[in-house]
DNA sequence: AAACGTAAAATTGTCGACAATCTTAGCCTT
DNA sequence: AAGGCTAAGATTGTCGACAATTTTACGTTT
Protein backbone atom coordinates (compact mmCIF):
# COMPACT_ATOMS: atom_id res chain seq x y z
CA UNK A 1 0.00 0.00 0.00
CA UNK A 2 1.50 3.47 -0.97
CA UNK A 3 1.53 6.72 0.75
CA UNK A 4 0.44 8.88 -1.26
CA UNK A 5 0.61 9.69 -5.40
CA UNK A 6 4.17 11.24 -5.44
CA UNK A 7 2.76 14.34 -7.97
CA UNK A 8 0.20 15.20 -5.68
CA UNK A 9 1.67 18.24 -4.59
CA UNK A 10 -1.46 20.61 -4.56
CA UNK A 11 -4.80 19.07 -4.62
CA UNK A 12 -7.92 20.76 -5.32
CA UNK A 13 -11.68 19.51 -5.33
CA UNK A 14 -12.34 20.92 -8.95
CA UNK A 15 -10.00 20.01 -11.93
CA UNK A 16 -9.75 22.01 -15.10
CA UNK A 17 -9.41 19.17 -18.46
CA UNK A 18 -5.68 20.42 -18.64
CA UNK A 19 -5.24 19.90 -14.90
CA UNK A 20 -6.25 15.91 -15.25
CA UNK A 21 -5.02 15.07 -18.63
CA UNK A 22 -1.56 16.43 -17.72
CA UNK A 23 -1.42 14.00 -14.67
CA UNK A 24 -2.11 11.35 -17.40
CA UNK A 25 0.39 12.12 -19.57
CA UNK A 26 3.12 11.99 -16.52
CA UNK A 27 1.69 8.09 -15.57
CA UNK A 28 1.74 7.48 -19.05
CA UNK A 29 5.11 8.68 -19.55
CA UNK A 30 6.62 6.89 -16.56
CA UNK A 31 5.05 3.79 -17.22
CA UNK A 32 6.74 3.55 -20.66
CA UNK A 33 3.35 3.98 -22.30
CA UNK A 34 4.58 6.40 -24.51
CA UNK A 35 8.48 5.92 -24.51
CA UNK A 36 11.56 8.30 -23.89
CA UNK A 37 12.19 10.21 -26.88
CA UNK A 38 8.61 9.50 -28.36
CA UNK A 39 6.92 12.50 -30.38
CA UNK A 40 4.04 13.32 -28.37
CA UNK A 41 1.57 13.88 -31.73
CA UNK A 42 -1.48 16.20 -30.67
CA UNK A 43 -4.17 15.26 -32.84
CA UNK A 44 -3.79 11.57 -31.73
CA UNK A 45 -3.26 12.57 -27.81
CA UNK A 46 -6.61 14.53 -28.46
CA UNK A 47 -8.66 11.43 -29.49
CA UNK A 48 -6.80 9.32 -26.66
CA UNK A 49 -8.20 11.35 -24.41
CA UNK A 50 -11.17 12.80 -25.81
CA UNK A 51 -10.60 16.24 -25.10
CA UNK A 52 -9.48 19.70 -28.17
CA UNK A 53 -5.88 20.23 -28.45
CA UNK A 54 -6.64 23.79 -26.72
CA UNK A 55 -6.00 22.08 -22.80
CA UNK A 56 -4.36 19.32 -24.68
CA UNK A 57 -1.54 22.21 -25.85
CA UNK A 58 -1.55 23.46 -22.23
CA UNK A 59 -1.08 20.24 -20.80
CA UNK A 60 2.50 19.90 -22.65
CA UNK A 61 3.52 23.55 -21.54
CA UNK A 62 3.50 22.67 -18.51
CA UNK A 63 5.11 19.43 -18.67
CA UNK A 64 7.81 21.74 -20.89
CA UNK A 65 8.03 23.71 -17.57
CA UNK A 66 8.54 20.05 -15.64
CA UNK A 67 11.30 19.38 -17.95
CA UNK A 68 9.64 16.51 -19.04
CA UNK A 69 8.87 17.16 -22.95
CA UNK A 70 10.70 19.18 -25.07
CA UNK A 71 9.25 21.14 -28.27
CA UNK A 72 10.47 22.29 -30.92
CA UNK A 73 8.77 25.96 -32.66
CA UNK A 74 6.34 23.76 -35.53
CA UNK A 75 7.88 20.44 -35.04
CA UNK A 76 6.08 19.57 -31.77
CA UNK A 77 6.93 18.02 -28.76
CA UNK A 78 8.86 15.08 -27.59
CA UNK A 79 9.30 13.23 -24.23
CA UNK A 80 12.74 13.69 -22.63
CA UNK A 81 15.38 11.41 -23.41
CA UNK A 82 17.91 11.05 -20.71
CA UNK A 83 21.65 10.02 -21.69
CA UNK A 84 23.24 7.72 -19.24
CA UNK A 85 25.52 10.39 -18.61
CA UNK A 86 22.03 12.87 -17.41
CA UNK A 87 20.87 10.41 -15.23
CA UNK A 88 23.82 9.79 -13.19
CA UNK A 89 23.82 13.31 -12.99
CA UNK A 90 20.19 12.99 -11.69
CA UNK A 91 21.77 11.10 -9.00
CA UNK A 92 24.40 13.44 -8.02
CA UNK A 93 21.60 15.94 -7.18
CA UNK A 94 19.85 13.85 -5.45
CA UNK A 95 23.12 12.99 -3.35
CA UNK A 96 23.34 16.83 -2.47
CA UNK A 97 19.68 17.98 -2.22
CA UNK A 98 18.62 14.78 -0.55
CA UNK A 99 21.30 14.08 1.85
CA UNK A 100 20.44 18.03 3.14
CA UNK A 101 16.65 16.87 3.42
CA UNK A 102 17.69 13.82 5.33
CA UNK A 103 20.04 16.48 8.01
CA UNK A 104 16.39 18.43 8.38
CA UNK A 105 14.08 15.57 8.67
CA UNK A 106 16.34 14.44 11.60
CA UNK A 107 15.67 17.75 12.84
CA UNK A 108 12.25 18.40 12.06
CA UNK A 109 10.37 15.05 11.70
CA UNK A 110 7.91 14.46 14.28
CA UNK A 111 8.20 10.79 16.31
CA UNK A 112 4.76 9.79 15.22
CA UNK A 113 5.89 10.69 11.43
CA UNK A 114 9.32 8.72 12.06
CA UNK A 115 6.42 5.75 13.34
CA UNK A 116 4.66 5.55 10.76
CA UNK A 117 7.84 5.50 8.48
CA UNK A 118 9.27 2.53 10.59
CA UNK A 119 5.62 1.02 9.78
CA UNK A 120 6.11 1.20 6.26
CA UNK A 121 9.31 0.03 6.16
CA UNK A 122 8.07 -3.26 7.61
CA UNK A 123 5.55 -3.52 4.88
CA UNK A 124 8.58 -3.45 2.17
CA UNK A 125 9.79 -5.78 4.29
CA UNK A 126 7.05 -7.96 4.09
CA UNK A 127 6.66 -7.33 0.37
CA UNK A 128 9.80 -8.37 -0.41
CA UNK A 129 9.90 -11.66 1.57
CA UNK A 130 6.88 -12.79 -0.86
CA UNK A 131 8.32 -12.90 -4.36
CA UNK A 132 5.68 -10.94 -5.67
CA UNK A 133 6.15 -7.55 -4.06
CA UNK A 134 9.72 -7.31 -5.13
CA UNK A 135 8.80 -6.14 -8.07
CA UNK A 136 6.47 -3.16 -6.73
CA UNK A 137 9.64 -2.48 -4.04
CA UNK A 138 11.62 -1.58 -7.01
CA UNK A 139 9.26 0.38 -8.78
CA UNK A 140 7.81 2.66 -6.13
CA UNK A 141 8.69 1.44 -2.61
CA UNK A 142 11.72 2.76 -2.19
CA UNK A 143 10.92 6.04 -3.57
CA UNK A 144 7.99 5.86 -1.05
CA UNK A 145 10.67 6.17 1.54
CA UNK A 146 12.56 8.96 -0.16
CA UNK A 147 9.59 10.61 -0.64
CA UNK A 148 8.71 10.87 3.02
CA UNK A 149 12.14 11.88 4.04
CA UNK A 150 11.85 14.95 1.85
CA UNK A 151 8.48 16.05 3.40
CA UNK A 152 9.77 15.28 6.26
CA UNK A 153 12.33 18.14 5.86
CA UNK A 154 9.90 20.69 5.99
CA UNK A 155 11.72 23.03 3.36
CA UNK A 156 8.96 23.28 0.34
CA UNK A 157 11.61 24.68 -1.81
CA UNK A 158 13.45 21.22 -1.65
CA UNK A 159 10.19 19.31 -1.82
CA UNK A 160 9.47 20.97 -5.15
CA UNK A 161 12.61 20.35 -6.51
CA UNK A 162 12.85 16.97 -5.44
CA UNK A 163 9.21 15.55 -5.54
CA UNK A 164 8.08 17.52 -8.39
CA UNK A 165 10.66 17.75 -10.57
CA UNK A 166 13.09 14.72 -10.52
CA UNK A 167 11.55 12.03 -9.14
CA UNK A 168 9.23 11.72 -11.93
CA UNK A 169 12.42 11.40 -14.27
CA UNK A 170 13.70 9.13 -11.95
CA UNK A 171 10.36 7.03 -11.37
CA UNK A 172 10.09 6.92 -15.53
CA UNK A 173 13.67 5.63 -15.93
CA UNK A 174 13.31 3.27 -13.22
CA UNK A 175 9.92 1.67 -15.09
CA UNK A 176 11.90 1.53 -18.34
CA UNK A 177 14.81 0.02 -17.30
CA UNK A 178 13.79 -1.65 -14.29
CA UNK A 179 16.87 -0.10 -12.42
CA UNK A 180 17.98 -1.00 -8.79
CA UNK A 181 17.07 -4.58 -8.64
CA UNK A 182 19.36 -6.28 -7.52
CA UNK A 183 19.93 -5.02 -4.13
CA UNK A 184 16.92 -4.62 -2.88
CA UNK A 185 16.96 -6.34 0.65
CA UNK A 186 20.78 -4.21 0.95
CA UNK A 187 18.28 -1.08 0.16
CA UNK A 188 16.02 -1.85 2.64
CA UNK A 189 18.80 -2.37 5.59
CA UNK A 190 19.66 1.09 4.93
CA UNK A 191 16.65 3.24 4.80
CA UNK A 192 16.44 1.11 8.33
CA UNK A 193 19.76 2.63 8.98
CA UNK A 194 19.10 5.82 8.02
CA UNK A 195 15.54 6.00 9.68
CA UNK A 196 17.97 4.87 12.83
CA UNK A 197 19.73 7.96 12.74
CA UNK A 198 17.01 10.13 12.17
CA UNK A 199 15.21 8.62 15.10
CA UNK A 200 18.22 9.29 16.87
CA UNK A 201 18.21 12.57 15.66
CA UNK A 202 22.01 13.01 14.61
CA UNK A 203 21.70 15.10 11.84
CA UNK A 204 25.42 14.28 11.25
CA UNK A 205 25.00 10.96 10.80
CA UNK A 206 21.61 10.79 9.08
CA UNK A 207 23.14 12.75 6.14
CA UNK A 208 25.82 10.98 5.98
CA UNK A 209 24.19 7.15 5.54
CA UNK A 210 21.63 9.18 2.52
CA UNK A 211 24.39 10.51 0.77
CA UNK A 212 26.08 7.03 0.75
CA UNK A 213 22.71 5.06 -0.04
CA UNK A 214 22.03 7.41 -2.80
CA UNK A 215 25.39 6.92 -3.92
CA UNK A 216 25.39 3.56 -4.18
CA UNK A 217 22.67 3.79 -6.31
CA UNK A 218 24.29 5.40 -8.73
CA UNK A 219 27.08 3.25 -8.76
CA UNK A 220 24.75 0.48 -8.69
CA UNK A 221 23.36 1.77 -12.12
CA UNK A 222 26.63 3.05 -13.45
CA UNK A 223 28.12 -0.24 -14.06
CA UNK A 224 24.71 -1.80 -15.07
CA UNK A 225 24.32 0.67 -17.86
CA UNK A 226 27.64 1.38 -18.85
CA UNK A 227 29.31 -2.33 -19.38
CA UNK A 228 26.44 -3.66 -21.64
CA UNK A 229 26.18 -0.26 -23.63
CA UNK B 1 27.51 44.31 -19.85
CA UNK B 2 26.06 41.42 -19.15
CA UNK B 3 27.07 37.98 -20.44
CA UNK B 4 23.73 36.47 -20.95
CA UNK B 5 20.14 36.49 -20.14
CA UNK B 6 19.63 34.10 -17.35
CA UNK B 7 16.79 32.36 -19.14
CA UNK B 8 18.31 31.65 -22.34
CA UNK B 9 18.90 27.90 -21.83
CA UNK B 10 17.79 26.92 -25.16
CA UNK B 11 17.45 28.98 -28.08
CA UNK B 12 15.96 28.45 -31.15
CA UNK B 13 15.91 30.88 -34.44
CA UNK B 14 12.06 31.10 -34.92
CA UNK B 15 9.90 30.89 -31.64
CA UNK B 16 6.39 30.65 -30.62
CA UNK B 17 4.04 33.42 -29.51
CA UNK B 18 3.25 31.58 -26.43
CA UNK B 19 7.04 31.30 -25.93
CA UNK B 20 8.39 34.79 -26.63
CA UNK B 21 5.35 36.02 -24.36
CA UNK B 22 6.21 33.82 -21.77
CA UNK B 23 10.02 35.59 -21.46
CA UNK B 24 8.30 39.01 -21.70
CA UNK B 25 5.81 37.66 -18.42
CA UNK B 26 8.86 36.61 -16.94
CA UNK B 27 10.66 39.40 -17.26
CA UNK B 28 7.66 41.76 -16.18
CA UNK B 29 7.19 39.17 -12.96
CA UNK B 30 11.16 39.81 -11.95
CA UNK B 31 11.21 43.44 -12.68
CA UNK B 32 8.17 43.72 -10.94
CA UNK B 33 5.63 45.10 -13.25
CA UNK B 34 3.45 42.69 -12.39
CA UNK B 35 3.80 42.17 -8.46
CA UNK B 36 3.95 38.98 -6.13
CA UNK B 37 0.85 37.97 -5.36
CA UNK B 38 -0.96 40.06 -8.21
CA UNK B 39 -3.88 38.54 -10.34
CA UNK B 40 -3.20 37.24 -14.15
CA UNK B 41 -5.87 38.85 -16.21
CA UNK B 42 -6.24 36.76 -18.97
CA UNK B 43 -8.25 39.57 -20.99
CA UNK B 44 -5.88 42.62 -19.64
CA UNK B 45 -2.65 40.35 -20.87
CA UNK B 46 -3.41 39.58 -24.03
CA UNK B 47 -4.20 43.02 -25.09
CA UNK B 48 -1.19 44.38 -23.60
CA UNK B 49 1.13 41.90 -25.96
CA UNK B 50 -1.67 41.90 -28.81
CA UNK B 51 -2.29 37.96 -28.80
CA UNK B 52 -5.50 36.04 -28.48
CA UNK B 53 -5.80 34.09 -25.25
CA UNK B 54 -5.08 30.84 -26.75
CA UNK B 55 -1.22 31.42 -26.62
CA UNK B 56 -1.10 33.59 -23.33
CA UNK B 57 -2.72 30.28 -21.52
CA UNK B 58 -0.23 28.12 -22.73
CA UNK B 59 2.84 30.58 -21.67
CA UNK B 60 0.90 31.04 -18.35
CA UNK B 61 1.07 27.18 -17.85
CA UNK B 62 4.51 27.05 -18.44
CA UNK B 63 4.88 29.07 -15.63
CA UNK B 64 2.66 27.29 -13.94
CA UNK B 65 5.44 24.44 -14.81
CA UNK B 66 8.24 26.53 -13.79
CA UNK B 67 6.08 27.53 -10.27
CA UNK B 68 6.64 31.19 -11.13
CA UNK B 69 2.57 31.62 -10.90
CA UNK B 70 0.24 29.60 -9.09
CA UNK B 71 -3.21 28.88 -11.01
CA UNK B 72 -6.65 27.79 -9.04
CA UNK B 73 -9.34 26.40 -11.42
CA UNK B 74 -12.27 28.57 -12.47
CA UNK B 75 -10.28 30.99 -10.61
CA UNK B 76 -7.09 32.42 -12.17
CA UNK B 77 -3.17 32.56 -12.10
CA UNK B 78 -1.61 34.51 -9.16
CA UNK B 79 2.49 35.19 -9.17
CA UNK B 80 3.62 33.75 -6.54
CA UNK B 81 3.78 35.25 -2.95
CA UNK B 82 7.37 33.69 -1.48
CA UNK B 83 6.43 33.94 2.55
CA UNK B 84 10.21 35.36 4.23
CA UNK B 85 10.48 31.77 5.70
CA UNK B 86 10.34 30.18 1.85
CA UNK B 87 12.67 32.97 0.40
CA UNK B 88 15.27 31.93 3.28
CA UNK B 89 14.54 28.54 2.08
CA UNK B 90 15.56 28.83 -1.09
CA UNK B 91 18.74 30.17 0.21
CA UNK B 92 19.41 26.79 2.08
CA UNK B 93 18.76 25.17 -1.26
CA UNK B 94 20.83 27.04 -3.18
CA UNK B 95 23.80 26.80 -0.30
CA UNK B 96 23.62 23.40 -1.24
CA UNK B 97 23.12 22.69 -5.00
CA UNK B 98 25.51 26.12 -5.80
CA UNK B 99 28.38 24.42 -3.13
CA UNK B 100 28.63 21.34 -5.37
CA UNK B 101 28.48 23.53 -8.63
CA UNK B 102 31.22 25.21 -6.71
CA UNK B 103 33.10 22.38 -6.44
CA UNK B 104 32.20 20.51 -9.61
CA UNK B 105 33.23 24.43 -11.15
CA UNK B 106 36.81 24.16 -9.71
CA UNK B 107 37.38 20.31 -11.75
CA UNK B 108 35.47 20.97 -15.18
CA UNK B 109 35.82 25.09 -15.95
CA UNK B 110 38.97 25.52 -18.50
CA UNK B 111 41.34 27.96 -18.08
CA UNK B 112 40.02 30.31 -20.47
CA UNK B 113 36.53 30.33 -18.93
CA UNK B 114 38.32 30.78 -15.69
CA UNK B 115 40.17 34.11 -17.24
CA UNK B 116 36.84 34.95 -18.55
CA UNK B 117 35.33 35.25 -14.96
CA UNK B 118 38.00 37.09 -13.82
CA UNK B 119 37.59 39.96 -16.68
CA UNK B 120 33.85 40.06 -15.71
CA UNK B 121 34.95 40.19 -11.68
CA UNK B 122 36.96 43.08 -12.67
CA UNK B 123 34.24 44.69 -14.61
CA UNK B 124 31.84 44.34 -11.49
CA UNK B 125 34.87 46.09 -9.64
CA UNK B 126 35.05 48.96 -12.01
CA UNK B 127 31.23 49.59 -11.84
CA UNK B 128 30.86 49.32 -8.42
CA UNK B 129 33.34 52.46 -7.71
CA UNK B 130 31.47 54.35 -10.37
CA UNK B 131 28.12 54.87 -8.15
CA UNK B 132 26.32 54.48 -10.63
CA UNK B 133 26.87 51.43 -11.39
CA UNK B 134 26.17 49.70 -7.76
CA UNK B 135 22.21 49.69 -8.79
CA UNK B 136 23.66 47.18 -11.78
CA UNK B 137 25.91 45.42 -9.50
CA UNK B 138 23.19 44.77 -6.67
CA UNK B 139 20.49 43.61 -9.37
CA UNK B 140 22.13 41.12 -12.06
CA UNK B 141 26.00 41.51 -11.56
CA UNK B 142 26.50 39.12 -8.19
CA UNK B 143 23.93 36.63 -10.10
CA UNK B 144 25.90 36.74 -13.32
CA UNK B 145 29.09 35.29 -11.13
CA UNK B 146 27.04 32.52 -10.03
CA UNK B 147 25.23 31.58 -12.82
CA UNK B 148 28.81 31.21 -14.85
CA UNK B 149 30.14 28.88 -11.74
CA UNK B 150 26.66 26.93 -12.23
CA UNK B 151 27.83 26.29 -16.07
CA UNK B 152 30.78 25.65 -14.97
CA UNK B 153 29.80 22.73 -13.31
CA UNK B 154 28.90 20.72 -16.43
CA UNK B 155 26.28 19.35 -14.67
CA UNK B 156 22.75 19.94 -17.22
CA UNK B 157 20.69 18.87 -14.16
CA UNK B 158 22.23 21.22 -11.63
CA UNK B 159 22.18 24.02 -14.49
CA UNK B 160 18.23 23.67 -14.89
CA UNK B 161 17.29 23.86 -11.77
CA UNK B 162 19.22 26.69 -10.64
CA UNK B 163 19.47 28.81 -13.61
CA UNK B 164 16.18 27.82 -14.58
CA UNK B 165 14.18 27.68 -11.65
CA UNK B 166 15.67 29.25 -7.98
CA UNK B 167 17.45 32.50 -10.14
CA UNK B 168 14.05 33.63 -11.28
CA UNK B 169 12.89 33.86 -8.21
CA UNK B 170 15.63 35.18 -6.39
CA UNK B 171 16.09 37.96 -9.12
CA UNK B 172 12.79 38.20 -8.56
CA UNK B 173 12.77 39.70 -4.81
CA UNK B 174 16.24 41.29 -5.32
CA UNK B 175 14.79 43.82 -7.95
CA UNK B 176 11.26 43.89 -5.86
CA UNK B 177 13.12 44.79 -2.20
CA UNK B 178 16.46 45.58 -3.59
CA UNK B 179 18.29 43.06 -0.95
CA UNK B 180 21.79 42.56 -0.84
CA UNK B 181 22.82 46.20 -1.37
CA UNK B 182 24.83 46.70 1.96
CA UNK B 183 27.64 44.68 0.83
CA UNK B 184 28.93 44.94 -2.34
CA UNK B 185 32.28 45.42 -2.13
CA UNK B 186 32.44 42.55 0.48
CA UNK B 187 30.34 40.14 -1.64
CA UNK B 188 33.38 40.97 -5.04
CA UNK B 189 35.82 40.58 -2.73
CA UNK B 190 34.15 36.79 -1.59
CA UNK B 191 33.84 36.46 -5.38
CA UNK B 192 37.46 36.60 -6.00
CA UNK B 193 38.24 33.99 -3.14
CA UNK B 194 35.60 31.87 -4.80
CA UNK B 195 37.61 32.18 -8.02
CA UNK B 196 41.02 31.90 -6.53
CA UNK B 197 39.72 28.32 -5.10
CA UNK B 198 38.48 27.43 -8.64
CA UNK B 199 41.88 29.03 -10.31
CA UNK B 200 44.14 26.94 -7.66
CA UNK B 201 41.64 23.55 -8.63
CA UNK B 202 40.88 23.54 -5.12
CA UNK B 203 37.21 22.04 -4.81
CA UNK B 204 36.97 21.35 -1.19
CA UNK B 205 37.50 25.08 -0.60
CA UNK B 206 35.79 26.21 -3.66
CA UNK B 207 32.61 24.44 -2.05
CA UNK B 208 33.31 26.10 1.20
CA UNK B 209 34.04 29.72 -0.02
CA UNK B 210 30.36 29.33 -1.88
CA UNK B 211 28.38 28.02 0.98
CA UNK B 212 29.63 30.36 3.09
CA UNK B 213 29.02 32.99 0.47
CA UNK B 214 25.28 32.39 0.08
CA UNK B 215 25.24 31.42 3.91
CA UNK B 216 26.29 35.42 4.68
CA UNK B 217 24.05 36.65 1.85
CA UNK B 218 20.87 34.58 3.63
CA UNK B 219 22.12 35.96 6.73
CA UNK B 220 21.86 39.91 5.57
CA UNK B 221 18.73 38.66 4.44
CA UNK B 222 17.43 37.57 7.21
CA UNK B 223 18.52 40.58 9.14
CA UNK B 224 17.24 42.74 7.23
CA UNK B 225 13.55 41.32 6.75
CA UNK B 226 13.07 39.89 9.97
CA UNK B 227 13.57 42.79 12.17
CA UNK B 228 11.28 45.47 10.34
CA UNK B 229 8.17 43.29 9.10
C1' DA C 1 -28.37 49.09 8.73
C1' DA C 2 -26.71 44.46 8.06
C1' DA C 3 -27.23 40.14 5.85
C1' DC C 4 -28.92 37.21 2.59
C1' DG C 5 -30.37 35.93 -2.05
C1' DT C 6 -30.64 36.87 -6.93
C1' DA C 7 -29.40 38.58 -11.31
C1' DA C 8 -26.04 40.78 -14.27
C1' DA C 9 -21.31 41.21 -15.58
C1' DA C 10 -16.86 39.56 -16.10
C1' DT C 11 -13.56 35.87 -16.27
C1' DT C 12 -12.08 31.28 -17.06
C1' DG C 13 -12.52 26.76 -19.65
C1' DT C 14 -13.34 24.44 -23.97
C1' DC C 15 -14.08 23.89 -28.68
C1' DG C 16 -13.87 24.02 -33.81
C1' DA C 17 -11.98 26.50 -37.78
C1' DC C 18 -8.43 28.60 -40.37
C1' DA C 19 -3.48 29.95 -41.34
C1' DA C 20 1.38 28.75 -41.34
C1' DT C 21 4.84 25.43 -41.29
C1' DC C 22 6.81 21.00 -41.70
C1' DT C 23 6.80 16.27 -43.67
C1' DT C 24 6.12 13.04 -47.21
C1' DA C 25 5.43 11.14 -51.66
C1' DG C 26 5.89 11.38 -56.35
C1' DC C 27 7.94 13.23 -60.45
C1' DC C 28 11.53 15.04 -63.13
C1' DT C 29 16.34 15.77 -64.24
C1' DT C 30 20.94 14.24 -64.89
C1' DA D 1 19.45 4.87 -60.33
C1' DA D 2 20.43 8.76 -57.30
C1' DG D 3 19.42 13.24 -56.14
C1' DG D 4 16.72 17.25 -56.00
C1' DC D 5 12.36 19.86 -56.92
C1' DT D 6 7.28 20.25 -56.38
C1' DA D 7 2.87 19.50 -54.73
C1' DA D 8 -0.17 17.14 -51.59
C1' DG D 9 -0.93 15.78 -46.94
C1' DA D 10 -0.45 16.18 -42.15
C1' DT D 11 0.79 18.72 -38.03
C1' DT D 12 1.47 22.77 -35.39
C1' DG D 13 0.20 27.73 -34.28
C1' DT D 14 -3.37 31.16 -33.72
C1' DC D 15 -7.79 32.99 -33.42
C1' DG D 16 -12.68 34.02 -32.29
C1' DA D 17 -16.94 32.10 -30.35
C1' DC D 18 -19.56 29.77 -26.97
C1' DA D 19 -20.28 27.34 -22.35
C1' DA D 20 -19.40 27.17 -17.44
C1' DT D 21 -18.04 29.26 -13.35
C1' DT D 22 -16.96 32.99 -10.40
C1' DT D 23 -17.29 37.71 -9.00
C1' DT D 24 -19.80 41.86 -8.49
C1' DA D 25 -23.79 44.75 -7.89
C1' DC D 26 -28.23 45.37 -6.52
C1' DG D 27 -32.53 44.86 -4.25
C1' DT D 28 -35.13 42.61 -0.66
C1' DT D 29 -35.92 41.08 3.94
C1' DT D 30 -35.50 41.26 8.89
Amino acid sequence: MTSQPLYAIGNTETSTLADRVCQQIITAIVKGEIKAGEKISEPELARTYGISRGPLREAIRRLEGLRLVESRPNVGARVVQLSVKELLEIYRVREALEGMACRLAAINMSDDEIKALRTLLDQHQAGIEQQEGQAYFQKEGDLDFHYRIVMGSGNSKLQELLAADLYHLVRMYRYQFSLSSSRPTMALREHHQILDAIESRDEELAELLMRRHISASRRNIESKLTQDN
